[in-house]
DNA sequence: CTTTTAAGCAAACGTTTGTTAGTGTATTTT
DNA sequence: AAAATACACTAACAAACGTTTGCTTAAAAG
Protein backbone atom coordinates (compact mmCIF):
# COMPACT_ATOMS: atom_id res chain seq x y z
CA UNK A 1 0.00 0.00 0.00
CA UNK A 2 2.61 2.18 1.23
CA UNK A 3 4.78 3.77 3.47
CA UNK A 4 3.58 5.91 6.26
CA UNK A 5 4.63 9.94 5.31
CA UNK A 6 6.00 11.56 8.50
CA UNK A 7 6.58 14.89 9.62
CA UNK A 8 9.57 16.07 10.74
CA UNK A 9 8.08 16.14 14.65
CA UNK A 10 5.88 13.18 14.64
CA UNK A 11 6.83 9.70 14.13
CA UNK A 12 5.10 6.97 12.74
CA UNK A 13 3.71 6.58 16.07
CA UNK A 14 2.20 8.95 16.43
CA UNK A 15 0.69 9.02 13.60
CA UNK A 16 -0.92 6.06 14.23
CA UNK A 17 -1.58 7.15 17.57
CA UNK A 18 -3.23 10.10 16.18
CA UNK A 19 -5.64 8.28 13.86
CA UNK A 20 -6.71 5.44 16.48
CA UNK A 21 -8.09 9.07 18.59
CA UNK A 22 -10.01 9.49 15.73
CA UNK A 23 -11.30 5.94 15.05
CA UNK A 24 -11.97 5.00 18.43
CA UNK A 25 -13.72 8.25 19.20
CA UNK A 26 -15.91 7.51 15.81
CA UNK A 27 -16.32 3.82 16.21
CA UNK A 28 -15.71 3.09 20.22
CA UNK A 29 -12.74 1.40 21.05
CA UNK A 30 -14.35 -2.28 21.00
CA UNK A 31 -15.71 -1.84 17.52
CA UNK A 32 -13.01 -0.06 15.71
CA UNK A 33 -10.49 -2.88 14.26
CA UNK A 34 -6.75 -3.16 13.34
CA UNK A 35 -7.60 -3.32 9.88
CA UNK A 36 -9.73 -0.21 9.68
CA UNK A 37 -7.21 1.72 11.30
CA UNK A 38 -4.64 0.34 9.08
CA UNK A 39 -7.07 1.01 6.14
CA UNK A 40 -6.95 4.89 7.47
CA UNK A 41 -3.21 4.91 8.20
CA UNK A 42 -2.61 3.53 4.58
CA UNK A 43 -1.06 0.82 5.23
CA UNK A 44 -2.02 -3.39 6.20
CA UNK A 45 -2.94 -3.87 9.21
CA UNK A 46 0.65 -6.19 10.23
CA UNK A 47 2.24 -3.44 9.39
CA UNK A 48 0.99 -1.68 12.15
CA UNK A 49 3.13 -3.85 14.33
CA UNK A 50 6.41 -2.41 13.31
CA UNK A 51 5.11 0.51 15.36
CA UNK A 52 3.16 -0.23 18.38
CA UNK A 53 2.50 -3.63 20.76
CA UNK A 54 -0.71 -3.76 20.41
CA UNK A 55 -4.41 -2.81 20.14
CA UNK A 56 -4.50 -2.11 24.14
CA UNK A 57 -1.38 0.05 24.32
CA UNK A 58 -2.80 2.57 21.55
CA UNK A 59 -5.24 2.88 23.81
CA UNK A 60 -3.09 3.60 27.46
CA UNK A 61 -1.24 5.53 25.46
CA UNK A 62 -4.40 8.10 24.43
CA UNK A 63 -6.06 7.94 27.82
CA UNK A 64 -2.52 8.83 30.27
CA UNK A 65 -1.31 11.81 27.58
CA UNK A 66 -4.82 13.51 28.84
CA UNK A 67 -4.63 12.42 32.37
CA UNK A 68 -1.01 13.57 32.50
CA UNK A 69 -1.88 16.75 31.38
CA UNK A 70 -5.17 17.46 33.17
CA UNK A 71 -2.72 16.98 36.50
CA UNK A 72 -0.34 19.35 35.50
CA UNK A 73 -2.80 21.85 35.08
CA UNK A 74 -4.44 20.81 37.97
CA UNK A 75 -1.08 20.88 39.78
CA UNK A 76 -0.32 24.90 38.69
CA UNK A 77 -3.68 26.00 39.38
CA UNK A 78 -3.41 24.70 43.07
CA UNK A 79 -0.51 26.95 43.66
CA UNK A 80 -2.05 30.06 42.27
CA UNK A 81 -2.85 32.65 44.98
CA UNK A 82 -6.77 33.57 43.75
CA UNK A 83 -10.13 32.85 44.93
CA UNK A 84 -11.51 29.44 44.62
CA UNK A 85 -14.19 30.64 42.08
CA UNK A 86 -10.99 32.18 40.45
CA UNK A 87 -9.35 28.98 40.44
CA UNK A 88 -12.84 26.56 39.19
CA UNK A 89 -13.11 28.78 36.38
CA UNK A 90 -9.37 28.57 35.52
CA UNK A 91 -9.90 24.84 35.84
CA UNK A 92 -13.21 24.43 33.87
CA UNK A 93 -11.65 27.04 31.30
CA UNK A 94 -9.03 24.61 30.45
CA UNK A 95 -10.49 21.42 30.10
CA UNK A 96 -13.65 23.35 27.59
CA UNK A 97 -10.67 24.23 25.38
CA UNK A 98 -8.76 20.89 25.79
CA UNK A 99 -12.51 19.29 24.73
CA UNK A 100 -12.40 22.02 22.02
CA UNK A 101 -8.90 21.85 20.52
CA UNK A 102 -8.06 18.10 21.18
CA UNK A 103 -11.54 16.83 20.77
CA UNK A 104 -10.35 13.06 19.81
CA UNK A 105 -8.26 12.02 22.26
CA UNK A 106 -9.55 13.82 25.50
CA UNK A 107 -13.22 12.14 24.09
CA UNK A 108 -11.35 9.00 23.80
CA UNK A 109 -9.90 8.96 27.38
CA UNK A 110 -13.64 10.76 28.60
CA UNK A 111 -15.88 7.30 27.34
CA UNK A 112 -13.37 4.47 26.29
CA UNK A 113 -10.76 4.22 29.22
CA UNK A 114 -13.20 1.03 30.92
CA UNK A 115 -11.30 -0.87 28.04
CA UNK A 116 -8.01 -0.34 29.31
CA UNK A 117 -7.01 -3.50 31.13
CA UNK A 118 -5.14 -3.96 33.86
CA UNK A 119 -2.53 -2.66 35.25
CA UNK A 120 -3.37 0.72 33.80
CA UNK A 121 -6.83 0.29 34.22
CA UNK A 122 -6.51 -0.04 38.06
CA UNK A 123 -4.12 3.25 37.81
CA UNK A 124 -6.42 5.34 35.86
CA UNK A 125 -8.90 4.97 37.91
CA UNK A 126 -6.75 5.87 41.02
CA UNK A 127 -5.75 9.03 39.18
CA UNK A 128 -9.33 9.92 38.55
CA UNK A 129 -10.47 9.49 41.72
CA UNK A 130 -7.82 11.26 43.15
CA UNK A 131 -8.73 14.17 40.41
CA UNK A 132 -12.07 14.30 41.54
CA UNK A 133 -11.42 14.88 45.22
CA UNK A 134 -8.84 17.52 44.71
CA UNK A 135 -11.13 19.48 42.44
CA UNK A 136 -13.72 19.37 45.41
CA UNK A 137 -11.22 20.09 47.74
CA UNK A 138 -11.36 23.57 45.98
CA UNK A 139 -15.13 23.45 45.74
CA UNK A 140 -14.96 23.10 49.85
CA UNK A 141 -12.52 25.89 50.37
CA UNK A 142 -14.66 27.96 48.51
CA UNK A 143 -17.93 27.08 50.62
CA UNK A 144 -15.69 27.98 53.60
CA UNK A 145 -14.84 31.01 52.52
CA UNK A 146 -18.09 31.88 51.97
CA UNK A 147 -17.54 32.15 48.39
CA UNK A 148 -19.36 29.67 46.91
CA UNK A 149 -23.47 28.30 47.68
CA UNK A 150 -23.93 25.35 50.39
CA UNK A 151 -24.52 22.62 48.30
CA UNK A 152 -22.66 19.05 48.05
CA UNK A 153 -18.83 19.62 46.54
CA UNK A 154 -18.49 15.91 45.08
CA UNK A 155 -22.01 16.87 42.86
CA UNK A 156 -21.00 19.75 41.88
CA UNK A 157 -17.94 18.22 40.31
CA UNK A 158 -19.61 15.50 38.54
CA UNK A 159 -22.29 18.47 37.10
CA UNK A 160 -19.13 20.29 35.78
CA UNK A 161 -17.06 17.50 34.56
CA UNK A 162 -19.72 16.07 32.88
CA UNK A 163 -21.25 19.29 31.29
CA UNK A 164 -17.97 19.41 29.67
CA UNK A 165 -17.89 16.44 28.22
CA UNK A 166 -21.38 17.25 26.40
CA UNK A 167 -18.94 19.19 24.15
CA UNK A 168 -19.45 16.38 22.26
CA UNK A 169 -22.49 17.25 21.07
CA UNK A 170 -21.50 21.00 19.96
CA UNK A 171 -18.32 19.32 17.96
CA UNK A 172 -21.42 17.33 16.36
CA UNK A 173 -24.09 19.89 15.62
CA UNK A 174 -23.61 21.76 12.39
CA UNK A 175 -24.84 25.22 13.24
CA UNK A 176 -22.75 26.20 15.98
CA UNK A 177 -21.36 28.66 17.91
CA UNK A 178 -17.70 29.80 17.95
CA UNK A 179 -15.81 27.67 20.47
CA UNK A 180 -15.35 31.15 22.45
CA UNK A 181 -18.91 31.22 22.98
CA UNK A 182 -19.20 28.24 23.99
CA UNK A 183 -16.94 28.84 26.66
CA UNK A 184 -18.70 32.05 28.22
CA UNK A 185 -21.77 30.06 27.93
CA UNK A 186 -20.63 27.34 29.56
CA UNK A 187 -18.50 29.81 32.26
CA UNK A 188 -21.89 32.02 32.58
CA UNK A 189 -23.81 29.11 33.71
CA UNK A 190 -21.46 26.62 35.63
CA UNK A 191 -19.85 29.33 37.58
CA UNK A 192 -23.14 30.95 37.98
CA UNK A 193 -24.64 28.30 39.59
CA UNK A 194 -22.11 28.18 42.34
CA UNK A 195 -22.12 31.61 43.37
CA UNK A 196 -23.27 32.61 46.76
CA UNK B 1 -29.04 -25.81 32.08
CA UNK B 2 -32.63 -24.63 33.14
CA UNK B 3 -35.27 -22.54 32.33
CA UNK B 4 -36.16 -19.32 32.67
CA UNK B 5 -37.63 -18.55 35.38
CA UNK B 6 -40.72 -15.62 35.23
CA UNK B 7 -42.82 -13.60 37.18
CA UNK B 8 -46.27 -12.79 36.74
CA UNK B 9 -45.45 -9.98 34.92
CA UNK B 10 -42.66 -10.37 33.09
CA UNK B 11 -42.52 -12.40 30.21
CA UNK B 12 -38.73 -14.47 29.57
CA UNK B 13 -37.89 -11.82 27.09
CA UNK B 14 -38.80 -9.04 29.56
CA UNK B 15 -36.14 -10.74 31.66
CA UNK B 16 -33.74 -11.53 28.66
CA UNK B 17 -34.07 -7.91 27.99
CA UNK B 18 -33.53 -6.83 31.77
CA UNK B 19 -30.47 -8.23 32.12
CA UNK B 20 -29.51 -7.26 28.78
CA UNK B 21 -29.57 -3.93 29.77
CA UNK B 22 -27.15 -4.85 32.83
CA UNK B 23 -24.48 -6.35 30.98
CA UNK B 24 -24.58 -3.65 28.42
CA UNK B 25 -24.15 -0.79 30.68
CA UNK B 26 -21.11 -2.99 32.72
CA UNK B 27 -19.49 -3.91 29.30
CA UNK B 28 -20.09 -1.99 26.81
CA UNK B 29 -22.86 -2.91 23.76
CA UNK B 30 -19.88 -4.60 21.46
CA UNK B 31 -17.86 -6.22 24.02
CA UNK B 32 -20.83 -8.16 25.81
CA UNK B 33 -21.34 -11.55 23.97
CA UNK B 34 -24.37 -13.43 23.93
CA UNK B 35 -22.84 -16.07 25.39
CA UNK B 36 -22.21 -14.18 28.90
CA UNK B 37 -25.86 -12.83 28.06
CA UNK B 38 -26.97 -16.09 28.72
CA UNK B 39 -25.06 -16.66 31.21
CA UNK B 40 -26.60 -14.38 33.39
CA UNK B 41 -30.03 -15.69 32.35
CA UNK B 42 -29.26 -18.75 32.98
CA UNK B 43 -29.79 -20.28 29.92
CA UNK B 44 -27.49 -21.10 26.47
CA UNK B 45 -26.75 -18.66 24.09
CA UNK B 46 -28.70 -20.53 21.32
CA UNK B 47 -32.09 -20.59 23.30
CA UNK B 48 -31.44 -16.81 23.72
CA UNK B 49 -33.32 -16.77 19.98
CA UNK B 50 -36.18 -18.60 20.83
CA UNK B 51 -37.45 -14.83 22.79
CA UNK B 52 -35.47 -12.67 20.49
CA UNK B 53 -34.86 -11.65 17.10
CA UNK B 54 -30.99 -10.79 17.71
CA UNK B 55 -28.72 -8.79 19.84
CA UNK B 56 -29.44 -5.32 17.85
CA UNK B 57 -32.64 -6.11 18.68
CA UNK B 58 -32.13 -6.17 22.10
CA UNK B 59 -30.61 -2.77 22.20
CA UNK B 60 -33.08 -0.82 19.98
CA UNK B 61 -36.01 -1.89 22.26
CA UNK B 62 -33.88 -0.53 25.19
CA UNK B 63 -33.24 2.79 23.67
CA UNK B 64 -36.60 3.38 22.21
CA UNK B 65 -38.17 2.70 26.10
CA UNK B 66 -36.52 4.98 27.46
CA UNK B 67 -37.04 7.76 24.46
CA UNK B 68 -40.42 6.92 24.61
CA UNK B 69 -40.63 7.96 28.47
CA UNK B 70 -38.50 11.17 27.96
CA UNK B 71 -41.07 12.14 24.91
CA UNK B 72 -44.07 11.37 26.72
CA UNK B 73 -42.83 13.78 29.62
CA UNK B 74 -41.78 16.32 27.57
CA UNK B 75 -45.30 16.24 26.03
CA UNK B 76 -47.16 16.54 29.47
CA UNK B 77 -44.78 19.50 30.94
CA UNK B 78 -44.75 21.56 27.36
CA UNK B 79 -48.41 21.51 27.62
CA UNK B 80 -48.23 22.51 31.65
CA UNK B 81 -49.19 26.01 33.14
CA UNK B 82 -45.85 27.21 34.44
CA UNK B 83 -42.94 29.52 34.50
CA UNK B 84 -40.15 28.18 31.91
CA UNK B 85 -38.22 27.91 34.85
CA UNK B 86 -40.73 25.61 36.83
CA UNK B 87 -40.50 23.20 33.89
CA UNK B 88 -37.01 22.84 33.60
CA UNK B 89 -36.93 22.52 36.95
CA UNK B 90 -39.87 19.73 36.15
CA UNK B 91 -38.28 18.12 33.22
CA UNK B 92 -34.40 17.94 35.43
CA UNK B 93 -36.01 15.75 37.99
CA UNK B 94 -37.51 14.07 35.72
CA UNK B 95 -34.20 13.33 34.12
CA UNK B 96 -32.34 12.61 37.94
CA UNK B 97 -34.93 10.10 39.07
CA UNK B 98 -35.08 8.19 35.93
CA UNK B 99 -30.89 8.02 36.14
CA UNK B 100 -31.17 7.33 39.95
CA UNK B 101 -34.08 4.89 39.31
CA UNK B 102 -33.93 3.07 35.88
CA UNK B 103 -30.13 3.45 36.17
CA UNK B 104 -29.59 0.40 33.93
CA UNK B 105 -31.57 1.13 30.65
CA UNK B 106 -31.23 4.69 30.50
CA UNK B 107 -27.53 4.45 30.75
CA UNK B 108 -27.57 2.48 27.79
CA UNK B 109 -29.91 4.75 25.92
CA UNK B 110 -27.33 7.37 26.67
CA UNK B 111 -24.13 5.76 26.06
CA UNK B 112 -24.66 2.88 23.65
CA UNK B 113 -27.10 4.08 21.09
CA UNK B 114 -24.31 4.60 18.41
CA UNK B 115 -24.43 0.82 17.81
CA UNK B 116 -27.93 1.31 16.65
CA UNK B 117 -28.67 0.05 12.82
CA UNK B 118 -30.79 1.97 10.23
CA UNK B 119 -33.67 2.65 10.30
CA UNK B 120 -33.32 2.81 13.96
CA UNK B 121 -30.09 4.71 14.22
CA UNK B 122 -31.39 7.59 11.86
CA UNK B 123 -34.97 7.48 13.99
CA UNK B 124 -32.94 7.50 17.16
CA UNK B 125 -30.65 10.31 15.86
CA UNK B 126 -34.26 12.47 15.26
CA UNK B 127 -35.98 11.94 17.75
CA UNK B 128 -32.47 13.37 20.08
CA UNK B 129 -32.59 15.93 18.26
CA UNK B 130 -36.08 16.81 18.50
CA UNK B 131 -36.27 16.83 22.13
CA UNK B 132 -33.35 18.95 22.57
CA UNK B 133 -34.66 21.45 20.51
CA UNK B 134 -38.44 21.54 21.99
CA UNK B 135 -35.86 21.65 25.36
CA UNK B 136 -33.79 24.73 24.24
CA UNK B 137 -37.37 26.44 23.12
CA UNK B 138 -38.45 26.12 26.66
CA UNK B 139 -35.26 27.88 27.86
CA UNK B 140 -35.94 30.36 25.09
CA UNK B 141 -39.45 31.37 26.43
CA UNK B 142 -37.92 31.84 29.80
CA UNK B 143 -34.99 33.90 28.30
CA UNK B 144 -37.83 36.32 26.03
CA UNK B 145 -40.39 36.22 29.91
CA UNK B 146 -36.59 37.66 31.31
CA UNK B 147 -37.14 34.65 33.95
CA UNK B 148 -33.62 33.77 32.74
CA UNK B 149 -30.53 34.66 31.90
CA UNK B 150 -29.34 36.04 28.42
CA UNK B 151 -27.38 32.44 26.98
CA UNK B 152 -27.35 30.10 24.77
CA UNK B 153 -30.01 27.95 25.02
CA UNK B 154 -28.64 25.38 22.87
CA UNK B 155 -25.47 25.40 24.95
CA UNK B 156 -27.90 25.54 27.96
CA UNK B 157 -29.68 22.06 27.16
CA UNK B 158 -26.09 20.40 26.23
CA UNK B 159 -24.88 21.17 29.86
CA UNK B 160 -28.21 19.94 31.53
CA UNK B 161 -28.50 16.53 29.64
CA UNK B 162 -24.83 15.85 30.08
CA UNK B 163 -24.89 16.39 33.67
CA UNK B 164 -27.12 14.57 34.26
CA UNK B 165 -25.88 11.08 32.30
CA UNK B 166 -22.80 12.04 34.96
CA UNK B 167 -25.45 10.45 37.55
CA UNK B 168 -23.43 7.19 36.56
CA UNK B 169 -20.17 8.29 38.80
CA UNK B 170 -23.02 9.31 41.62
CA UNK B 171 -23.88 5.51 40.59
CA UNK B 172 -20.56 3.94 40.80
CA UNK B 173 -19.32 5.61 43.73
CA UNK B 174 -18.76 3.98 47.43
CA UNK B 175 -19.55 6.66 50.09
CA UNK B 176 -22.74 8.68 48.20
CA UNK B 177 -25.33 10.96 49.10
CA UNK B 178 -29.42 9.96 48.81
CA UNK B 179 -30.65 9.93 45.77
CA UNK B 180 -32.92 12.81 47.24
CA UNK B 181 -29.53 14.90 48.04
CA UNK B 182 -28.54 14.50 45.20
CA UNK B 183 -31.24 15.32 43.26
CA UNK B 184 -32.00 18.73 45.09
CA UNK B 185 -28.58 19.70 44.83
CA UNK B 186 -27.97 19.29 40.97
CA UNK B 187 -31.26 21.47 40.87
CA UNK B 188 -29.56 24.25 42.68
CA UNK B 189 -27.04 24.23 40.54
CA UNK B 190 -28.26 23.92 37.09
CA UNK B 191 -31.31 26.49 37.65
CA UNK B 192 -29.35 28.70 40.17
CA UNK B 193 -26.97 29.04 36.83
CA UNK B 194 -29.87 30.05 34.77
CA UNK B 195 -31.88 32.35 37.24
CA UNK B 196 -31.50 36.10 36.47
C1' DC C 1 28.91 0.77 -2.95
C1' DT C 2 27.90 -2.21 0.70
C1' DT C 3 25.87 -3.30 4.88
C1' DT C 4 22.46 -2.68 8.23
C1' DT C 5 18.21 -1.34 9.82
C1' DA C 6 13.42 0.14 9.28
C1' DA C 7 9.07 -0.66 7.31
C1' DG C 8 6.22 -2.80 4.33
C1' DC C 9 3.54 -7.16 2.60
C1' DA C 10 0.80 -11.73 2.11
C1' DA C 11 -0.62 -15.59 4.47
C1' DA C 12 -1.97 -17.78 8.22
C1' DC C 13 -2.79 -18.72 13.37
C1' DG C 14 -6.11 -19.61 16.98
C1' DT C 15 -10.10 -17.33 19.17
C1' DT C 16 -14.31 -15.34 19.59
C1' DT C 17 -18.29 -13.59 17.51
C1' DG C 18 -23.58 -13.74 16.29
C1' DT C 19 -26.55 -16.87 14.60
C1' DT C 20 -28.88 -21.23 12.53
C1' DA C 21 -30.27 -26.10 12.17
C1' DG C 22 -31.86 -30.02 14.05
C1' DT C 23 -33.49 -32.55 17.99
C1' DG C 24 -35.30 -33.66 22.38
C1' DT C 25 -38.26 -32.56 26.39
C1' DA C 26 -41.28 -30.08 29.31
C1' DT C 27 -45.65 -27.60 29.46
C1' DT C 28 -50.05 -26.32 27.84
C1' DT C 29 -54.15 -27.06 25.15
C1' DT C 30 -57.64 -29.92 23.31
C1' DA D 1 -54.44 -39.20 27.14
C1' DA D 2 -53.10 -37.17 22.84
C1' DA D 3 -51.62 -33.32 20.16
C1' DA D 4 -49.58 -29.03 19.87
C1' DT D 5 -46.73 -25.59 21.34
C1' DA D 6 -42.92 -23.48 23.88
C1' DC D 7 -38.41 -23.77 25.24
C1' DA D 8 -34.03 -25.74 25.99
C1' DC D 9 -30.05 -28.30 24.26
C1' DT D 10 -25.74 -29.73 21.29
C1' DA D 11 -23.24 -28.92 17.30
C1' DA D 12 -21.83 -26.30 13.89
C1' DC D 13 -21.48 -22.26 10.55
C1' DA D 14 -19.05 -18.39 8.37
C1' DA D 15 -17.15 -14.11 9.40
C1' DA D 16 -14.30 -11.10 11.94
C1' DC D 17 -10.97 -10.39 15.34
C1' DG D 18 -5.91 -9.30 17.17
C1' DT D 19 -1.63 -10.86 16.32
C1' DT D 20 2.62 -13.68 14.53
C1' DT D 21 5.66 -15.50 11.05
C1' DG D 22 8.59 -15.23 7.28
C1' DC D 23 9.93 -12.74 3.52
C1' DT D 24 10.86 -8.60 0.59
C1' DT D 25 12.11 -3.93 -0.30
C1' DA D 26 13.25 0.89 0.71
C1' DA D 27 16.04 4.05 3.42
C1' DA D 28 20.00 5.19 6.39
C1' DA D 29 24.62 4.44 7.97
C1' DG D 30 29.27 3.01 7.22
Amino acid sequence: MGRIKTNNNASRKDIILQKAAILFKEKGFKAASMRELAEVVGVEAASLYNHIKSKNELLHEICFSVANKYNEKLEQIESMDASALKKIEELLRFHISSMVQNFDEVFVSDREWKYLTDPYLSNFQTQRRTYRKRFAAIIEDGIKKKEIKKIDATTAVLIMLHAISGIESWHRSKQKISGAELEENMITILVGGLKK
